[in-house]
This record gives C-alpha cells, sequence and structure tokens, in this order.
DNA sequence: CATGAATGAGAGTTCATTCAT
DNA sequence: TATGAATGAACTCTCATTCAT
C-alpha cells in the first residue's frame, strides 16, 4: 500500500498530452498547489514553483485560475468539502453525545492527515481576500458548532460530564487541528491509528478510569486494541 | 484591568525622546513586531509596517536588529524563555504524573495567550533560516520530551490510564498549541479561564466519570468551578 | 570607417521586437553594460542605468542574467576569451622568443582597445564574488606564465637580453594593459598603430640601437615605419 | 627592516589621547582610508570601515573632513605631492634624456609602492567630483608631458632612438602606472628592486643588444647586476 | 492553447550625512 | 569635541500579472 504522494502518479503527467480534460488538469495544478503550500507555505511559494513542478509554463496556469489567490482558495474548498461530507453523516447518525463527538474526532482526524484538509487548518488566512476569508470562516463556524452541539447533546442525554462546551470544543478540535501541523505523509504513523488513539484519549482522558471494564464508547472503525 | 496591549502605554512611545534606554527601544521593536507577525503573518509585515507603528523609519530598526529574521528570531527565543520557565518548575516539583500534566497544561496554555508566547506555535518555521531552525527545532523537542516524561511517570504511578504517551503527548500538546490561533488578548476568555478549563477538560476526558467524587488530581492555580 | 560603437547599429534596437534571437539580446546587453561599467565603473553602474540604455525595464534584464554579478563575470569571459584566442595562436607559431614577445604585445594591445578586452584589465575584481574572482585570477596567472615562457624562450635562444623574466614580464604586460586606462574608441589613435608601437618600443627599448640597420625582431603586422 | 604597513604604530593609536595634534589625527585618518581604499576600493570602503579600523566613530570623521569625497581628493593630493617632489628634483638634474628618462622610471617606480602614491593610479577617478577630477588630470597631464619632453630632449641629443615621444611615453608610464595593481607592500620585492629592474628594461629593451659592453645609460640607484 | 517577454510594485538592506545631546 | 540615533535616497532582486506572438 503505498501511502506516498509522489510513489502515485505525479501530477505533472496529467499536463502530459496536449488533449486531456482540462478538469483533469485543473486537478493536478490543485494538488500539486497544495503540496507546495504545506512544504512552503502560500507566501513563499510562487507560481513558477508551481508550474515547475508541474512541467508547464508560469501563464499557463491562468488558463485554469485568474489569479493566484484562486489556487489557494480552491484548496480551502476542497478541504472543507471533505470535512463536510464526514460531517453531515455524523449528524445523521444514532447515538448518544459522547459518540457523537467521538466519531467526529476519528473522522475529522483522517481529514487532517490529508493535503486538501491540512490546508484548510495550516495555511495561513491571512492571505485570503476579505470575501474569501468571510466564505471560510464561516465555514469553520459551522464545523466548530457541529463539535458544540455534540457535546451539548452529550451533556444532556449524561454522556458527558458537565463543561464549558465553548472550551471544550476548542481544546477537542485544536487538538485534532493541530495534527496537520505535524503529520507527515511518510511518517510511521497511519491516520488510522492517530484518529482512532485520538478518539480514545480526548474523550476518556488521560486520568485512569475508575474501572476500565465499562467502556462504553468506543471509537468507531477498527479497534485500536 | 487592562489585558489589552493597546490600552498600555503604546511601544512607540520609546522612541519619543533620542536618549532612552536602547533596551526599551529594542523591546519596543519586538512587541511591536510579534503584533504584526500575529497580525498579519511575518512575511507579509515589512519593515515599514513595524517602523512605521513605532511612528521611525525603516532603517531606524537597524540600530536595533541587523536582519529581520533576527527580529523573529528573538520574538522566538523570548516566547520559548516563557516556556522554559515554567517548565523547569513543574518538572522539579513533586506529585504524580497526571497532575505533572495538568500543571504542564495549564501554564502552558497560559503562555499561549502572550504574544511572544502565541509566537512560538503559530508562526511559521519556514520563515526561518536553517541554523536558527535548528535552535526552534531543538527547543520544541524538548518541551514534547518532558511532556511525554510526565505521562510516562503518571504511567507508571498508576495515575494515567494505559495509552501510547507519544500519540496522548501529540493530542494534548495541540489542543494547548492550537491555542494561540484562536486566542484574541481581547476576546471575551481570560488566559485563566481557559488554561484551568484545559487542564480538566484534557486530563479528565470528556465522558462522565463513574463517580464525580473521587478527583484527586485538581488542576493548579484558582479552580474554576 | 566607424571605429565608433555609437555608430554602429545601438544595442536597443536588438529590444525593438519582442519577438527577437535571445542570443541576440543578450550580448546586445552584454555590450550595454561593458561599454557603461567602463565610463562609470560597475559600482556605480546600476541595473537601471543599463536599462535605460536600452529603452527596457529593469527586471526585463533578469530574462538573460539572474544577477548582476553575473552581467560582470560575463563581461570578463568575453575578454579573456578574445586574449585566449589571440594567445594559442601565437604559441603555436614558430620564431624567436623575442619574436614571441613582440607578437604577443601586438595582438594583446590590440585586444585592449576592445570594450571587452579593456573589462578585463580595467574593472575592479574586488566586485566578483569569490568564486568567480578564482576563475580571472586563474585565467589571468595563464597570460602571465605565457608571457614569462616566451621571455624564457628569448634568453635561451639568445634573441632576449639577460634579465629577470618576472619583472620584465611585469613590465611589459603592465604597459599593454594599462592600455585600457587611457585608450578611446573615439580617440586619435587606433588599435593597430598602438600596438605596433608598443611592440617596438617594449622590444627595443628607449635607447638608440648601435646601428638601427639589424633589426631582426620586427612587428608582425603592419609595419608602422 | 619593517616594511611592513602593520609593523608600524597603527594609526589608531593617533585617536588614544584626547590632546593630540588634530593634524596627527587627521593625517593617521588619511593613511587609514589609503589603506582601505586600495584593500577594497573607494566606494566599497564605508565611513564606517574607516572609523572600525581607528577605534573611534562614524561622525567624529567629520571634524576633519566635511565630504567622504574630500578624504579621497586628500589622498590624491598626497600622492601627487610624492611623484611631483621627485619629478622637479629630475628636471633640474643635468644628463641626456635617456638618462632622464631612467631617472623617471627609478623614481616613479618608487612612489607606486607607496600607499598614497598608489591611490593617484589605482583608484577610480570616477568617484571624484567635476572639479576634483579636473586637478587631478591637471596633475597627471602634468607628469606626462614631462616624460614626453625628456624623450624629446633624448631623441635630440641622440640618446634615444627614433620614435613617437607620445605613445613612447605611454608605453613608459603605463609599465610603471600598473604596478600599483600588483604591488603589495608585504610582497618578495622590494621598492629598490622594482625600480631598478623597470628602468633597465624599459630604456634598454629586452632585445640582446649587439654588445653589452657599452651601456653608458645605467639605471640610477644600486645597481641590480 | 500556450509561451517567452516584459512590467510595476514592493521588498530588504546599505550608507553618507545630519541632528541632538 | 565627540557620539548614538535617525533619516532619505539608492540599489538589487522577486513576483504576480499582462501582452504579443
Amino acid at each position: 500500500m503505498a501511502r506516498s504522494v509522489l510513489a502515485q502518479q505525479p501530477h505533472w503527467k496529467a499536463f502530459a498530452s496536449r488533449r486531456r480534460d482540462p478538469a483533469t488538469k485543473r486537478e493536478a495544478v490543485l494538488k500539486t498547489a497544495a503540496e507546495l503550500f504545506l512544504e512552503k507555505s502560500y507566501g513563499r511559494t510562487s507560481l513558477n514553483d508551481i508550474a515547475a513542478r508541474l512541467n508547464i509554463t508560469k501563464p499557463a496556469l491562468y488558463h485554469y485560475f485568474h489569479r493566484k489567490e484562486e489556487i489557494l482558495l480552491e484548496c480551502y474548498r476542497w478541504g472543507t468539502t471533505l470535512i463536510e461530507e464526514s460531517l453531515t453523516e455524523i449528524a445523521s447518525s444514532s447515538g448518544t453525545g459522547l459518540e457523537k463527538v467521538a466519531a467526529f474526532i476519528y473522522s475529522y482526524a483522517n481529514v487532517m492527515t490529508v493535503n486538501f484538509g491540512r490546508c484548510v487548518m495550516r495555511l495561513d488566512e491571512g492571505d485570503l481576500s476579505a470575501q474569501a476569508l468571510e466564505e471560510v470562516r464561516n465555514y469553520k463556524r459551522k464545523i466548530d458548532r457541529r463539535l458544540r452541539s455534540f457535546i451539548q447533546d452529550g451533556i444532556r442525554d449524561g454522556s458527558v460530564g458537565p463543561c464549558d462546551p465553548k472550551i471544550a470544543a476548542f481544546s477537542i478540535a485544536g487538538a485534532v487541528n493541530w495534527i496537520c501541523m505535524w503529520y507527515e505523509p511518510e511518517g510511521p504513523l497511519t491516520g488510522e491509528e492517530i484518529a482512532s488513539q485520538f478518539a480514545r484519549t480526548l474523550t476518556q482522558g488521560l486520568a485512569r478510569r475508575r474501572t476500565e471494564v465499562s467502556r462504553r464508547t468506543a471509537p468507531p472503525g477498527p479497534s485500536a486494541d
């Protein structure tokens, strides 16, 4: 199983032939850009860098995007779409609030190991124009609200202990968001491992439980035991 | 109680007179730079921006720093010094591993609400030269090792449940680090509130404890109850 | 006969059309730069000066050279190539040592009246990077060694009187090098005149010969008598 | 015998005490500046460089000179004075034209091994203001005229063979001037050696004389035989 | 479609020079 | 007399963006 991005089809192959789906090429630009933005930040990534890695010339990029910032915004959009998809799935599922939180952590952590997902939380919002910033901020607020509502569900149904949902949501989301800062696709940890461990640590806490038998809230997905 | 930096003496006052303690001026440059770096990122902050906010001209900055990057590195250093101080204090204290972890979270979270502390975790390492990067990375590794050792202490002494210390440390540190991304000095939450809530949420977990009576590991500092 | 550079096609004509041989344009940049470097020195010649004389803008120069110093180094290279060509021709010719020295002076003096040749000896080596300096110095050493070997040939074959070849070479090379300091393409003296007179003065000396009949070592090229 | 400049009293010692002849200090500035101008060129020598080598501060220099260029001009003046002195001495002496030429070469070469003398011929005239340039050019013309007149004397009295005095003067002056480009005070050759060898090579020429007996025009100073 | 060429704006940095103490 | 501080002007270099082919 090749987890390496480089081991996959390199993105510039999409530009090898003149006759190729323009959508495919656009996507190739986006994937390459995301890679570079994560490697060197948006500001230090020049259009030349992107073009060079795709084996095309700089102005060719302008066939697919009007401005540099548009590339950036599109990266955000792909990333947020990924998150959105898993969130709506969880919200519609049944279970206790704590179970939903655990599911949230698990699937959100997974997204944070994918380039587009990492972009959403890692790239500097200051590079977005006012309008684009609005869009992205809205989106992030939505995620936050979802997580808080899961926690409140849990408080209500008794699966979550008493706490300030706002701060609790910040701590959980922060832990997961931070994954995008240290995760390396080539590294020793798989997304699965991280996701399930995070789900357990954050819901159960570090402190030893009185009785370790009664864990009703196991993380979804492959059990890490 | 003025929590706002802007409510304090504005930094440019340090440059009001020509003969003034140079150390004070240097510090004023640093504080202003930190502010701007957090507002707009290092890359988008020009020396002109810093100078303008201090009511001086760009080349005047070169009396206090040799290169722009030196300002950045110095911000990192002030921030890491803050962290270091509280860390050594905790390490030398007695208590269970879990208590140390809680103390770590509490005091680290507080640092993350101070500009220099925020710089350490929020600014983009890619802006540092190879050598400076080495220095900063070393420092961060040290923090991570400390936290892991506290967790291992806890596993040994039974205060912490079984877990992978590496991933657990990542999740806790991540949650706290992320504070620097959303915390606003002007915002509604004080550093204290955040710190104590985080310490509890992360050590005790979200899930309701079987019996809420037996919490032996209360966070240090003012109780948030 | 137009000896003036300015009377020729002005270099900026190469930039009249957008699609034009890039090599031609690069060469035009180089010739213009050489002119300016000789007029005002490298340090006082700004990229704007060069661009202005070519009727283009400053950043356009970066299509042809990566750094300002690269322009300088390339001037050196064109100049040294000119010298090299004539030197290898002489070295392979037959004749007494003195004849070779005379031929050296003659052809070297001619090069010193050409802009690129003048650059080699007139421009300040301190403007070169360490690596480029190495390259240029190597080259100059080679010239010096060649001249010394001709003199030693002459001492061996009896055509040159007894002397320290090192100092003799310095004096001859110095006289010729200095041409680049006073020669003006627009001036009254042609390269030919200078070259042949120099060849005779330096080989025969100023002092009147016992018998002016037996000059076996006439300078090559058109006789100046 | 310490030929090294550095082995002498370092120039900054002149500034060790507050009470010191201002003229001495001015001279120290000048000597230091000359050193640096020769090492790094005028353009690359900053006032800070000069001040640093003298262990004083930059604005202190403005007590002795009004503008940077004034320092430069003064270096030229000290140098030209040195040349002037020896020239008038020679002109007033009796002897054949060739003897005067030889004496000229000998003493001029010696000046070219002294820092202020080197400055005159090595520094870039383009750094002088229009007015200062006029002054220096005038001076150089005077030297040239002197040398030409010696040669013409020689042609008239038969000690010099037939030649174009202008070009002959250029070649001789050039050879000597060039000394300032390669001479190193720390190097293996003394000024004396260079001067006497140059005088002989340039007057007698490289070619072997029919009879080496009849050299009537020996160089002045210590014989190099 | 695609590209080489060109540009305008702006960055960090250096430095001679002046001001205020 | 001497100095630390400050400035304005200049320079090299980078880059997103547009034009012309």
